[in-house]
DNA sequence: TATTGATAATAACGCTGTTATGGAAACTAA
DNA sequence: TTAGTTTCCATAACAGCGTTATTATCAATA
């Protein structure tokens, strides 16, 4: 069948050209790892994988459609770093820990946090979808406050401004911190994170683990 | 004399040097204000000045020592900003209007907020000694902790200790919401961050305004 | 087998920060 | 005044950036 030839070919074609995006994708991710934002050019993630920039431009249309992909790949690096959290019981100690797992990805992915909430590349801006992926990796936070407002009228929407209300503090001390503005300053950065939270999570959740 | 018009001329000179100076500071930062970090190039400065790009560099050095001279009128503004604020005598409510008159300057003046205290400009990072200039802008923000904790121990130490926790907060809901994370939130971002000033002052600050 | 179609490398365009070159103007010294 | 030196600055260049037009290659069709 001559159909079948061609159809089983397409199918090599679209596995090849899957491999090599993801190719393409892992070597811009250790170049974005290794090197910082700054080291992520079209050419030098050309050189890498070893093709010229055409191919990137046919695959990922642009430079912003790349690093898409990367923000994506943040997103899933965020995510399982709140799902590898234990859930110990208390829900107040489950979102400290959860906050301080969100500063373990920042700190310890700081190039990808850098492209997914600092603007570090002039070329990239996340469009409004990925700006809602982005929220959507905190789902766990959210759930855990969910749980301890359960009762309240609106959950949903409170949940939410409440775990907006902690994420940004939470984001306004790495901020600070990557910056270099905690160098120095007597008190490690990760203790006055979590006094912040201390002061947010008493007033903010008055009414968690009453019963526990 | 002799000499006399030679210093006369070399003091000519230095005057003359300051105002281009000056000049090119004033443009560059118009220029900064209304087309954003991402038209800062040498080459428009010098085109706006009306000079080459060769003059930018017999002063300032290289790009990073010109944005060093607009931190400064950045942090000039920001210290501005907070002293604009009137003392109304209840020391939380001052300590809340200083927050928000910060948030009122960075909004405001978003590209200089985001060249100090956001990295949106590969080609500089602020210095060591910059940093602190930075944070010296707060000095009224901390004045107001120092005398909202006096009779404590270590009153210096603990001011600024409180101050960062408070600033990071500040500049967390700040830095989210420039990025566009609190767009389409329900919530006025302005109204999230009172609920987490609110929270942090009780806590941090219990004492505050007890005799009043 | 000749032709069409996709694929990708080369080279270019207009930017960027930075620097070497060359010339003009001004100060110094005879 | 004149010759030499120093200072100043514009032009042009270099390397690198995102992006695109050109061109060649090579597999699929008719």
């Amino acid at each position: 069948m001559e159909t079948n030839k061609v159809t089983n070919f397409r199918v090599a074609q679209k596995q090849h050209q899957q491999k090599l995006r993801q190719g393409i994708l892992d070597d811009a991710s250790s170049l974005l790892v290794q090197e910082g934002p700054n080291a992520l050019t079209m050419r030098r993630i050309a050189d890498t994988v070893g093709c010229s920039t055409t191919v990137l431009y046919t695959m990922f249309s642009n430079k912003q459609g790349l690093i898409d992909e990367l923000y994506l790949r943040g997103c899933d690096i965020l995510r399982q770093s709140l799902e590898a959290v234990s859930h110990p019981g208390n829900l107040k100690n489950y979102i400290y820990a959860l906050c301080l797992a969100y500063r373990g990805f920042a700190l310890g992915n700081q190039t990808y946090y850098s492209i997914m909430f600092l603007k570090v590349i002039p070329e990239y801006t996340p469009s409004e979808a990925y700006l809602k992926l982005g929220q959507e990796s905190l789902e766990l936070l959210v759930q855990a406050i969910r749980d301890s407002i359960t009762g309240e009228q609106e959950v949903e929407d409170k949940a939410w401004e409440i775990a907006r209300v902690i994420w940004a503090t939470v984001h306004g001390h790495i901020g600070l911190e990557l910056m270099g503005y905690f160098n120095y300053s007597g008190v490690l950065p990760q203790q006055m994170l979590e006094r912040a939270l201390q002061a947010l999570i008493n007033e903010l959740l008055p009414t968690i683990d009453k019963d526990q």
